[in-house]
DNA sequence: GCCGTATGCTTTACCGGTTAAGTACCGGCA
DNA sequence: TGCCGGTACTTAACCGGTAAAGCATACGGC
């Protein structure tokens, strides 16, 4: 593979017959060249076909241009048939692609990834990292934030010190409510819930909000912990169905769990929503699609990874006013409740 | 924000009594160094948290240690519900991550961006550039090639002069061989298919795999072209029958298709398969989940996305005998047929 | 007519590494 | 003892840009 030689500014400077510095000026477009000079320069740009080294203007500048988005979660977890990682995705790379940055993606999911990425933020290969799910108290996005390192999350971070972290969240608590309440004015008394995963907020934050939804109400829930994918919906439905028997409603913290969730209320013989109302929270594409069509809590996934780009190009620029924000959620009815 | 100074090799060196050149050495693992200075300069990398400026190490190795994907969507497009993009992406991702390499995700659905996909490449801020899904004749992955930039693509390149660039496809014409075959077999002999985009191999190619089966059967096709989204599975579905009210089976190139094609043969009041045989492409996780489960010719998503990076890797570091590589495909028979 | 001041370019000193060339030191051998 | 060669380090020259400081030239004001 033979490596053409690329063109320097040195190369187009003598061209141009001036000195790298006013090349330098012209490419980066600076005011004070005078027309003639600049004409020359871009001609000779043009005719060498010159692009600027990356790597020698960020050793000078200190600064690379591109955004790390990480993904704590191996790299099966994170394009399993769950949509939320390339919704995330989505969003972050269209933010950043406007604002001429690069997307630098990284799955973290082991120990070691998770070392690798620090490492990597510490040499300077970006600018400012996101994060995308997390999972536990993970103390990496503080100690890059510590480090100076531009860093935004999205979910609530869990950790208290990292309160200084800029993060993008929506509005669990009033999603799932809104949920819970449809189900009551439905007339459903006997409302059980499929959480999801314990270490995440995600997780967390739907859960008591659907406690807090029924304790207001006056009734008493019933648990099942899923892990968001569609099996451990299937799973934790057929628990929740066997534990409680007559049970009219289940709250599902996830779309992919609530299909699972449907699919084992069906073949249990019961009806989706005459026996059993099924509420989601997600609201992906295929929600429509499914058999009944899903009633669902959507968030607006793809915004969020526009909100979390949006700080972090903020962040990165320090612009005043870079504040965490919540987004709000929207309960979609459809058929299965 | 404030931004710590981060430690230099001159800091190391410093501290540890001894010149650049042998903390350089030491950290790049070189082994002609005693081992007592050895000691000494891993120490003092330890004490001061110092990691080498990737930016500095890139000007003079001319490497960056990552590498591009490109996907020629707009974001829109390659997240939506299609999971054929993170599989890729995730196959990618795996095998350069065991290899130490970064991931750049570059999404050049636009002519802009396509532009500045090309500038930089060029600007040496990846060491090569893997583009996922081609449509129409790119000139890109050829103009980067020539320029002594590694590329590898998925699918074979539609332009003859990119036959020097490796590539990674499936074996189309013998999954959709297999899939017809399979039909016949069942004895269906009014077997219509629903094409992929026809400026895409993998449309084409699945569309002369399906054409030549049938000629083969002495059998005449009948064609409804769609764009692989799950609407536009629908419409086909839905043309299809009106132009053909009797045909008893339904080749379908990609799985998000067929389960449009499903919904619009159900919602024509006939069954599936007893009406109406489906067989799809791609083998989706969903796909066990639909109504009925879809039959359909299993590709190794996953498996591609390794291989590419597998063969990037070998072009990146000159290895000789990188080559294209044709991964088998599978015939997955379920309950649509 | 001279000086102060813009204006617009060039000179030069970095940024933080790698690596070829140079040097000090030590042991082996005639 | 003196010379040679190898080992292990240091010195110094880059890599390709940016930006501060320096230096002409032209121009307005008194």
């Amino acid at each position: 593979m033979m490596t053409r030689e690329r063109p320097t500014l040195e190369a187009v400077a003598r061209r141009a017959g001036v000195s790298r510095a006013t090349v330098s000026r012209v490419v980066n477009g600076s005011t004070t060249v005078a027309v003639a000079i600049r004409a020359a320069v871009n001609q000779a740009v043009e005719e060498l076909g010159y692009v600027p080294n990356q790597a020698a203007r960020s050793l000078v500048t200190q600064r690379t241009e591109s955004i790390a988005l990480i993904l704590p979660e191996t790299a099966n977890r994170v394009f399993s048939d769950d949509l939320f990682f390339p919704a995330i995705i989505r969003g972050v790379g269209m933010e950043l692609e406007s604002a001429d940055k690069q997307l630098v993606l990284m799955m973290a999911g082991s120990a070691a990834s998770h070392d690798r990425v620090e490492r990597y933020a510490m040499a300077g290969h970006v600018d400012g990292v996101m994060f995308a799910s997390m999972h536990g108290a993970d103390p990496l996005p503080g100690s890059l934030a510590r480090m100076g390192i531009p860093v935004v999350c999205s979910g609530r971070p869990m950790t208290a010190t990292d309160s200084d972290v800029p993060y993008v969240d929506v509005d669990q608590f009033g999603g799932v409510a809104a949920a819970v309440r449809h189900l009551l004015a439905m007339g459903r008394r006997r409302i059980a819930t499929i959480a999801g995963p314990q270490d995440m907020v995600a997780g967390i934050d739907r859960l008591a909000g659907y406690q807090a939804a029924l304790q207001e109400a006056g009734l008493a829930g019933h648990v099942a912990v899923g892990d968001f994918t569609r099996d451990s919906g299937v799973r934790a439905m057929q628990t929740l169905l066997s534990e409680d028997p007559s049970l009219d409603a289940v709250f599902v913290a996830s779309d992919l769990m609530a299909h699972g969730a449907l699919s084992a209320v069906k073949a249990s013989g019961r009806g989706v929503p005459s026996d059993v109302a099924v509420i989601g929270f997600d609201d992906f594409e295929i929600s429509q699609y499914s058999d009944p069509p899903l009633t669902t809590v959507r968030q607006p996934i793809v915004d969020m990874g526009r909100t979390m780009a949006r700080l972090m190009i903020g962040l990165v620029n320090s612009s005043p006013g870079v504040h965490s924000v919540v987004l709000p959620v929207e309960l979609v009815v459809r058929g299965s409740a």
